[in-house]
DNA sequence: GTTGAGCGTT
């Protein structure tokens, strides 16, 4: 016998009478049917008065023990918990984790810039507007085509959307849709990788002394977050980079004046240049290189190369803040903590993902951020795995729940595991866990070895075989032969191109190669 | 009138 039960989007709104089935349980497609991007029911406990979540096993949400009762349930939804993994612990303000989630929703937004999303997989009779209607139930849609042949006008069976929020967009991307009887992927097109800028995470602090060493930055701002790099040119110019690992830190620190070793040093932005055209604000000599601090001045003599050991760690830079495509992925640890319960409402407490491209740092292989976040996670939360190949080490044996959902989850279905965006779920209730981000297989593929690309250095679409080089540290290596094709077109000596010591993946060819993406950030040191 | 991995005539 079919019963209903009461569901509502939230406290206060109406609810909605979903069937049950047969079995008493309530299918997650009937709830998501009423209300898209749910992915979860709770309600709340009479006795404790907490919320409770409903448990979901297998896209069914079983009844509580009791039976669903007259309670009104209410929907779950993936959470936006931060433009940055592994940052929850490092906020800045100590009223952070008081802000509700609505609230840190809504600052992201404004900083959050939503992109174009491609949907594969339509059906060949969808048209527009009914892609358009489908999507409207996430939020609005400014824009929604699908792509014909321009002679026949039939369908290609993909097209094109654009929210109007970040907050739809993610919630979009966190799933797959069926649409019109097709399971259709939503993903950021690969045109637009590297274009989708976050914000800035790296700082430029003035009025730095010469005493002032990388560890004395580090030290100094590690307090405010993770810093990922420190960057001091030489021959001493009085300023310093500091890259953090969250960029709302580096954004938040922007404007302030900071006491290091006694002295006051100003903290503002770092003003990347695009132009990848002649003299800075310096007014030196063109700067030929590209990709920043990292192997810049120190090849002057031909002889330097990138690695500078302690300081810079490899940095493939800020890049597609999506992983797509189907070279591997690397899903370092999916941090498993609270509640072992089916599905994504609960399964995925620890799972953080990297909007921001995570550097190796951040995936632990350095260790550094495991040590951050340690103590703080759910048991179980699986710390700085070493993937040195930056693919490969799913460990999905340690995950609770169907691999299918997972896949549905991270919005890659059976190819390449790309980055769940920035889900959180707000049934798991657990602290967030030390989990390392889900990299994005592109990234990876082509970059993470990389000695200084810190500037949007894009290696996508790097074929199979094309690019082996899936993130060995290349640390304080002599010689980056990486350098090489950042110089293309000029000043050669600042790139010798030394032994290649650490770039003997598999599949061959050394460096990825310049793509059409085209372009390079460029900071002019 | 067919197709089913991909990536946007303008």
């Amino acid at each position: 016998m079919t019963t209903y039960l009461q569901v509502a989007e939230d406290d206060g709104e109406e609810p909605i009478e979903l069937p049950t089935e047969d079995d008493g349980t309530l299918l997650l497609s009937t709830l998501a049917a009423a209300y898209p991007g749910t992915c979860g029911l709770k309600y709340r406990n009479p006795d404790s008065r907490a919320m409770r979540g409903v448990r979901l096993v297998e896209g069914r949400l079983h009844a509580p023990e009791t039976g669903w009762g007259n309670s009104i349930y209410f929907c779950v939804f993936p959470k936006v918990i931060s433009t940055h993994p592994f940052t929850a612990e490092n906020k800045r303000k100590s009223d952070d984790h008081l802000e509700n989630s609505t609230a840190k929703t809504k600052r992201m937004e404004s900083k959050q810039k939503c992109s174009d999303l491609i949907v594969l997989g339509l059906p060949w009779k969808t048209t527009e507007q009914q892609l358009r209607e489908y999507f409207e139930a996430y939020g609005e849609v400014l824009m929604a085509q699908v792509k014909k042949d321009s002679k026949t006008g039939q369908s290609k069976g993909f097209g094109f959307i654009r929210f109007a929020s970040y907050e739809s967009q993610m919630r979009v991307l966190a799933q797959r849709h069926m649409i019109d009887g097709r399971w259709c992927d939503v993903k950021i097109p690969n045109s637009k990788e590297g274009q989708v800028q976050q914000v800035p995470c790296k700082v430029f602090v003035g009025r730095c002394t010469e005493d002032m060493q990388g560890d004395d930055l580090r030290d100094y701002f590690s307090k405010f977050g993770e810093v990922t790099d420190v960057f001091i040119p030489k021959p001493f110019r009085a300023f310093a980079f500091v890259t953090f690992l969250d960029p709302e830190v580096a954004q938040s620190l922007c404007g302030e004046d900071h006491i290091i070793k006694g002295v006051s040093v100003h903290v503002s932005n770092a003003a990347p240049k695009t132009d990848p055209s002649r003299v800075g604000a310096s007014g030196r000599a063109p700067v030929d290189r590209i990709g920043g601090p990292y192997g810049g001045n120190m090849g002057g003599g031909g002889g330097g190369g990138g690695g500078r050991g302690t300081e810079h760690k490899a940095l493939p830079g800020p890049a597609g803040p999506y992983g797509q495509g189907p070279y591997g992925g690397s899903v370092t640890a999916i941090g498993v903590g609270g509640t072992a319960g089916g599905g994504w409402g609960q399964a995925l407490p620890g799972s953080r993902a990297n909007l921001d491209m995570p550097n190796l740092q951040a995936l632990g292989i350095t260790g550094g951020i495991g040590a951050t976040g340690g103590g703080q996670g759910p048991p179980g939360a699986t710390q700085g795995m070493n993937n040195p190949m930056g693919m490969g080490t799913l460990n999905l044996g340690t995950l609770p729940m169907n691999p299918a959902i997972v896949a549905a989850a991270l919005n890659q279905a059976a190819a390449g595991w790309g980055i769940i965006g920035n889900l959180q779920s707000a049934q798991g209730g657990q602290d967030n866990g030390p989990t390392q981000g889900f990299g994005n297989p592109q990234q990876f593929a082509g970059g993470a070895s990389a000695q200084g690309g810190n500037q949007a250095v894009q290696p996508a679409n790097v074929p199979p075989g094309q690019s082996g080089n899936a993130g060995t540290p290349n640390q304080g290596a002599g010689g980056s032969s990486f350098l090489g094709w950042m110089n293309q077109g000029g000043g050669g000596a600042e790139n010798p191109g030394g032994p290649n010591t650490t770039n003997q993946g598999p599949g061959g060819a050394s460096w990825p190669q310049r793509d059409k993406g085209g372009s390079y950030l460029k900071y002019d040191v």
